[in-house]
DNA sequence: AGGAGGATGTGCT
DNA sequence: GCACATCCTCCTA
């Protein structure tokens, strides 16, 4: 079994009690570690969004599937911090979650965007691009890197490793952790759900972090003001931009910037 | 009971 | 840039 990264801690429950808010940018260089069908992949987390919800003392977030209340669907945002709020986005993709902010208060951070660190074959086995992709034996805590194999296919360069964890249904599926039988398994205690097992290590310092409006959010000028999204700047593994529905119209009225700034 | 609309990714134009 | 896949959830009737 493989480490996480030189430095790094297991999170404690209390590492996730704040808001959202608060909690997402402290999980950007965390790394989330999964062992899933007994493959293990390590992703290194590049870019978050903090969602709130409904609940006592809490900001009201009309973007989050929290925003009308407690549902079967959403649940597990109201439960204890440290669980994984898995969903299914458009019926397709399994995206995840780090559940935060007090038990019976809405709230989690997407886990939006990640660097495979570990477990690189798995992760592209997931992804279908396994002819591709061969990892050479890595040294403790060595980044993947491109193999001669991914050389002789000089159109492919290294977009396809970037892209093993860019944006959140990609971040999904190389964990694998899936909609439904992962939702709600505990990164703190590591305890297995339904042949699957997952971790989250903290403890990365990061010199910069980049704050903007979340992606693909439909129109909510108040809150997408507000800057809900955390990313590490320059990191390539960044998911790009986009407006959500009616976002940008929104924004525009309110003269938002819509990529967002480099905080110190 | 029916339908609209996703915290998205991919492929084609 | 735009359509589409695919299915679940919640709103409306």
């Amino acid at each position: 079994m493989s480490t996480p990264g030189e430095g790094l801690r297991r999170a404690r429950r209390a590492d996730l009690a704040a808001l959202p808010l608060e909690v997402a940018p402290t999980l950007l260089g965390a790394r989330l570690r999964t062992v899933v069908g007994g493959a293990e992949v390590i992703l290194r987390i590049t870019e978050v969004e903090a969602y709130h919800g409904k609940g006592v003392g809490d900001r009201h977030d009309p973007g989050s599937h929290a925003r009308m209340g407690r549902t079967a669907r959403n649940a597990t945002m109201w439960g204890e911090p440290g669980h994984l709020y898995v969903y299914l986005s458009h019926g397709i993709h399994s995206c995840v979650n780090v559940v935060c902010g007090p038990e019976g208060v809405a709230g989690g951070v997407l886990l939006r965007a990640g660097e495979v660190v570990s477990g690189v074959d798995a992760a592209a086995v997931r992804r279908g691009i396994v002819p591709v992709l061969r990892t050479n034996s890595l040294a403790e805590g060595e980044p993947p890197r491109i193999t001669p194999r991914m050389a002789i296919h000089p159109e492919i360069g290294g977009k396809q490793l970037r892209d093993l964890a860019r944006g959140p249904g990609r971040f999904g599926q190389a964990s694998g952790l899936r909609h439904p039988q992962h939702d709600g398994i505990d990164a703190i205690t590591g305890a297995e759900l339904a042949g699957a097992r997952a971790e989250l290590w903290l403890g990365e310092r990061l010199a910069d972090i980049a704050t903007g409006p979340r992606v693909g959010v439909a129109g909510h000028a108040g809150t997408d003001a507000f800057p809900w999204r955390f990313w590490i700047p320059g990191d390539p593994t960044v998911s790009p931009f986009r407006w959500g529905r009616g976002a940008a119209e929104a924004a525009a009225a309110l003269d938002t910037p819509g990529i967002g700034s480099v905080l110190e």
